[in-house]
DNA sequence: AATGAATGAGGCTTCATTCAT
DNA sequence: GATGAATGAAGCCTCATTCAT
């Protein structure tokens, strides 16, 4: 009864941790089999090298908060109401799933990256920066490089949750809409 | 004629580079030697490992940034002007030295790094949030958690840097200014 | 519809094509299985090990070249006629079963033969120098040791193939003819 | 004392017995290593795989044949002169290098060989073409594409040694002249 | 101090074989 | 009989480190 899939979650999971925890380069492939609880060469069988592997538990994870973000943008709500819904949304999964945020945000990433993995990442950042580039054709966003306002924003983003995933603050409801109100401040217009 | 550190130079030096672009577990340490231009064996005599060698590369240049940072601290200047006094020294640090840079903010040094590393990395961040806690009491910044502030901060100033080295923007002076004003205004009380 | 032994004949077939080009330590089972359009279990279902499908490779087509050169054989002729319809029998297979016949003369079989198959090899052989030695009899071949003149003339037999195989002469009826007849006169009596 | 090559000419050394038993795929480079009496990284120190070792190998064998055979070519003597110095030129490296001979003469090295050594490797029979060739020109030899000739002689000797290493004829200096002789009449005109 | 050959443990990957379906 | 996912031992090779020079 065991769906085939088992196998490949169990070393995508055991692979994602441990990139977490040592770098792709000082995660060994036979240890991934360990804590996936599979031989060494089951993982072959799936994956055709390290490489591919890696590139795999990217793409799970940059779909998958691409997708989250995506479903959950109201497309016909003003700017303030975009923003915050982009911040939330990117907010609840970075909660969820630490290990995966770690891993797509804070590792480097560009030495094993292949092609279709890049265009991904790239992806969800055209995305928010033309949400920004709208938002600024209505007045609402400084008149500043959308790009750079992208930009910052994320960051600052990435910031918060580093700083909370290693204890420097302890991120509640309050906290975040607080963060999510300053980062608003930092994008929007002077009179907004 | 050669100075004795000049071969510890070119060892930091080629270390940098290859811990930039293949990562600490990535890079080999005949590979360091072959770039540094001196036998293997001669990186055994000045570091005791190569723990201790990626160590010394964190160190000198961490040092160096956060004495740049200090030195050009304006200690009784207004915060609007403190502000701007860090965001440029940091600006101009990360433009002049982008392996630096690159290597100290957005690699994971967690599995070596030792405890002397992990002091220093947390006193540049203590410093900031206690700039921004001191000019919090002066009305002039919102009353908000300072250490969340000054990690929004950061990760805003990081995420400009990376979009720069990565070719997503081009950071000229208007653009450094228009960032750090976004900054600030992510950060200044509403009647700033 | 399909005989159950069109599987058997893939999976050998696949086998020699592959252990010709990459030797029997070079070729992975799987490989073989991939070739043969069959499951790499199938092949576990028809031999018991590597070592046996290489053997019954082997068999295969040492029974059928012996099988041809004595089903071609004069009993009753000449020696001049019955050397040279060996010759031809073994040019004939030679030239039709490229890969046969480089397997079967050109790889180093000592490390995996049974002794069914080192007993096959050898019988040729016996065979030939047998012949060699009733000619003998009769004055026509040189009074050298029989066995000697079978083995030169089984290797000049190969060197040809194998220069034929390799591009460097192109073997015409006509070329195949002096070729015996040259490796006759090897044989042959001064006065013959 | 010892001098820096001992470790290479015992890894070649090794190598070649090795290949000679189990052919190169069948040969691990560990067991080389213990055979040779160095560790297993030692061998990657000179040569840069299994591939370029086996190629050493291969070199090193064809370089010193050949050097005998040309040292050993009596070039203003008649062709049967020279015929006859080429054969046993070979026969005695042959005798005395039982192992370097077969791995070169009786081992498939075309999935693995480069392109220098196929050039040796043909280098040899050109010479020897050559030879047949101007030999040709002065009638002695028979009318016949004279690699043809050539190829067929080298095919003898070497299944004259394949049947003495393999212990069906033993090679004493009389069986020797008989082969060699009967050799020439294979190539030599009719009124030879 | 400097060298670089040597080491051998360990990393990535392959592959002969098995077994549940 | 046929399949192919799974296994894990073993293969090729790398690399942190040592040491004789």
């Amino acid at each position: 009864m065991t769906a085939p899939t088992d196998k490949v979650d169990a070393i995508l999971a055991a692979a994602l941790a441990l990139f977490v925890e040592r770098g792709y380069h000082g995660t060994a492939v036979p240890s991934i089999a360990e804590h996936a609880g599979v031989a060494a060469g089951t993982i072959y069988h799936h994956f055709a090298s390290k490489e591919e592997l890696v590139n795999a538990v990217f793409r799970r994870w940059k779909e998958r908060i691409a997708h989250e973000v995506h479903a959950g943008f109201p497309a016909s709500a003003p700017p303030r109401e975009q923003f915050r819904a982009i911040w939330n949304q990117m907010a609840q999964f970075a909660l969820a799933n630490r290990d995966a945020y770690t891993f797509l945000e804070f590792h480097h990433h560009a030495s094993y990256l292949d092609d279709a993995n890049k265009a991904l990442d790239a992806g969800l950042k055209q995305f928010a920066a033309m949400v920004v580039g709208r938002a600024q054709a209505s007045g609402i966003i400084k008149p500043v490089n959308p790009v750079l306002l992208m930009e910052l924003t994320f960051g600052a983003f990435n910031g918060m949750m580093r700083a909370h995933y290693e204890g420097r603050i302890v991120l509640d409801a309050a906290m975040l809409a607080d963060a999510e109100s300053a980062c608003w401040d930092a994008v929007a217009g002077r009179e907004a």
